[in-house]
DNA sequence: TTGAAAGCGTTACCAG
DNA sequence: CTGGTAACGCTTTCAA
C-alpha cells in the first residue's frame, strides 16, 4: 500500500489530473459540482498532495535556514543562552507569518553539508570572521541575511544576494560604561566571550579603547565559551585583584539572579560595593532584589527586521541593503548608586 | 540569469547529463579524467544540484518536523523556557547527526497548514488532549513521534507511523513529594500548569492522589500559561495562607535562583523555613546557594530516544513502539531538612 | 467544461 | 564507457 497520488483521485472520480488539481486548489472554473465531488472522493482516499513535488513545480520551498555561528568551535551550547532560544523563537514566528518555515541548521559538519537542504534563503546569526557559510550560501544563489561585516569580506561583486542586520555593539559598550562611570565607578571589571563573532570583537574594542581614552585600567576576562561554572569563575579571579572592581559589566549571557547570589556569597553587596549591568536577554533580571540593569540586544525586533529583508528580497520586494538597530539599555537599581541618588531612578526603583 | 543546471553542464562540457550526474555523485565508473573534467566545468560554472529536484527523485527530504504543544494557545512562549530550548537543541543536534534536518512547526496557523511541507517525519512534543496535529499528519502518511497518550486517542488503524517517547510523570510526582514528606514537610504546595498536556495532567493527579492517601490537605495552584511574574504571584499567594507551606514543589519553569530569591523576600528561608524542589533543567540551579533540588524530565535522553524511534521507522529498520523514560530527582540542598541532617546528604552538600 | 501533454531538475535504467 | 529516455508527482498551458 503506497500514497495515493493525484493521479489515483482522478481515476477514481472518473475525471483528469487536471480537474483533481483545480478543485482542490480552487484554481481553474469548474462546476460546483464536480469540484465538490472530487473532494468527496480526495477526502476518502485520504488524498494528500505531495509537498516535494509542488516545491519542484513552483521553484521555490518556502523554507529558510537558520545558524547559529557564535560558537561554532563549541557546538550546540546556544540553548542554554536566552539570547539565541529568543532569536530562534522569533524568526520562526515572523517567518511563519510570511508563510515560511525554519530549519534549524548545523554549526559544524562536513564541508557544505548546509547545501543539500532545499532551502529559499537562511538567516546567518552572529557569523565568525571568515565564515565559510554565507559565502557559501551565496555563491550557490541563496539570499542571506548576516551581518555587514561579514559581507564586506566578501567584495563587491560576491555579496548580491546579501542583507544584514547589525549593531553598532561599540556604542552599547560605552553606553554601559558611561553610565557606570557617571554612578562614581572607577574600576570597571568585564567579562567577555573569546569569539571571532562581531559582538565580541567590536564590545571587547570598545571597553579598551573606552579605558585608555579615561585612563582607566583594564580588567577583561575573556571565555572562550559561555557556561555557568566558567562564568562564576571569571568573576571570582575577577574579585580576587588586590584592589577588586566597584563595577562590572558581563557580555557573556548568564543568569542574572544567579551572577548576583554569587556576588553576595563573596561578600559584595549590589550596588553598595559593586555596580552591575548584564549583557541578558533573561527576564528574570527585571525581578531580582535590587533589579539588575540589562543592556539588550532585541532579539524580537533582530528577528522581524531579519525576516522582512529576507522575505523582502526573496520575494522581489525592494528594500534596504540592512538596518541598523541600537541595543536597549535598561538601568536599574543594581547600577545605580546609592551614594549619588538620582531622584527619577529613585522614583523608577519603587515600581519595579 | 537564471541558475545553471545539470544540462547547462553537460552542455559546456561536451557529455551528456547522465555522465555529468555520475562524475558528480561519485556513482557509475568514468574514467578518472573524464570526471575531473566534468567535476571542473561544474566547479567553473559555479554549479549546484537543485536540492528540492533531488529530493522529488529520492522520494524522502530528510527533513523532519517539531512541535511543542504544551502550550498552544498562549504561541511561542517556549523559549523562555530551559526545557524547550534543550529539548529543541537536542532534537536537532541528533537529527543531524543521522542526516535529517529539523523544521520548527508553527503551534498555530491555518488549520493543517504544517501538511504543506515537505516532511518525513514530525516529533510532537507535549501534545494537549485530542490534539489534532498528531492525527493529522499519521493520516497524512507522515511517521510522528509523541506521547502514548496521543496515540492511544487515535484508536488502533490510525497510528500505524506512529511511535511514543514517555514519562510516568505521576511517579516523578511521588517521588519528589516522598522525598519532602522524609524531609518532614507536612504542607506541600504546588505550582503547577494549567494545560491539558500529559505532563501537567498526570502530575496534578499525583499530586491529589498523594495528598489523598496521605490524608494531606492540597495546596495547588494551576497557572494558564508561564511566565516569571505569573509564577511569582502564584507563589506570594501559596504564602498568604494563615498557615504557610513548608515545602514548595514547582512544575512550572522558572529562574531556579530567581525563585530563591523571592522566597527570601516573602520572609522565609530555604531550607530552614521551606524545602524546595524545582521541576526545571535551569543549570543554574546547582550553583545557588544552597543548591536547589530538581526533577529534570532529561530533554537530552528525550531526544536521543524520540530521534532513534523516528528514524528507525522511516529507515524502516525495527524498533519498540515506544519508550519509557525516567525522570531524574537530583536531591540537593534546598529540599534537605536541616532539622534531620542525613549524614550521606551532607557530604553531598559540602562539595557543591 | 474538460483532458492531454509539456514541463520543473534530478537520478536511474538500458540500449548502443 | 556513454548517452538517450523514462520516471518522480504536481501545476499549467493549450487545444478540443
Amino acid at each position: 500500500m503506497s500514497r495515493v497520488r493525484l493521479v489515483d483521485v482522478a481515476r477514481a472520480a472518473g475525471v483528469s489530473k487536471t480537474t483533481v488539481s483545480d478543485a482542490l486548489n480552487g484554481t481553474g472554473r469548474l462546476p460546483t459540482a464536480t469540484r465538490e465531488h472530487v473532494r468527496q472522493v480526495a477526502r476518502g482516499l485520504g488524498y494528500r498532495p505531495n509537498a516535494t513535488a509542488r516545491l519542484l513545480r513552483s521553484g521555490h520551498t518556502r523554507l529558510l535556514g537558520l545558524a547559529a555561528r557564535e560558537y561554532v568551535e563549541t557546538p550546540w551550547v546556544y540553548a542554554d543562552l536566552a539570547y539565541f532560544a529568543q532569536l530562534v523563537t522569533a524568526i520562526t514566528r515572523a517567518a511563519l507569518s510570511h508563510g515560511y518555515g525554519v530549519v534549524l541548521l548545523p554549526t559544524s559538519g562536513p564541508e557544505d553539508c548546509w547545501l543539500d537542504m532545499p532551502l529559499d534563503g537562511v538567516f546567518v546569526i552572529d557569523p565568525v570572521e571568515h565564515d565559510p557559510m554565507v559565502g557559501d550560501f551565496l555563491a550557490a544563489g541563496v539570499p542571506v541575511v548576516a551581518d555587514r561585516r561579514a559581507l564586506d569580506e566578501l567584495g563587491g561583486d560576491a555579496r548580491d544576494g546579501g542583507r544584514w542586520v547589525d549593531f553598532d555593539y561599540g556604542k552599547g559598550t560605552r553606553q554601559v560604561l558611561d553610565h557606570l562611570a557617571a554612578q562614581g565607578a572607577e574600576r570597571i571589571a568585564v567579562v567577555a566571550g573569546a569569539t571571532s563573532a562581531c559582538f565580541h570583537q567590536q564590545s571587547v574594542r570598545a571597553y579598551r579603547d573606552w579605558c585608555a581614552e579615561h585612563g582607566r585600567e583594564e580588567r577583561i576576562i575573556g571565555l572562550p565559551s559561555p557556561g555557568v561554572q566558567l562564568t562564576l569563575d571569571a568573576v571570582r579571579d575577577l574579585f580576587a585583584a588586590p584592589v577588586p572592581p566597584d563595577a562590572l559589566f558581563t557580555l557573556v549571557e548568564i543568569s542574572a539572579p544567579l551572577l548576583l547570589d554569587a556576588i553576595r556569597r563573596l561578600g559584595r553587596s549590589v550596588p553598595g560595593d559593586l555596580l552591575l549591568v548584564c549583557t541578558t536577554e533573561d527576564p528574570a533580571a527585571a525581578y531580582t532584589d535590587p533589579p539588575i540593569s540589562t543592556l539588550s540586544f532585541l532579539p524580537g525586533e533582530t528577528a522581524q527586521a531579519a525576516v522582512d529583508l529576507l522575505v523582502a528580497r526573496l520575494e522581489g520586494r525592494p528594500s534596504e541593503q540592512g538596518r541598523l538597530l541600537e541595543a536597549d539599555l535598561q538601568i536599574r537599581a543594581s547600577s545605580v548608586s546609592v551614594a549619588v541618588p538620582r531622584p527619577e531612578l529613585a522614583g523608577r526603583h519603587a515600581e519595579l
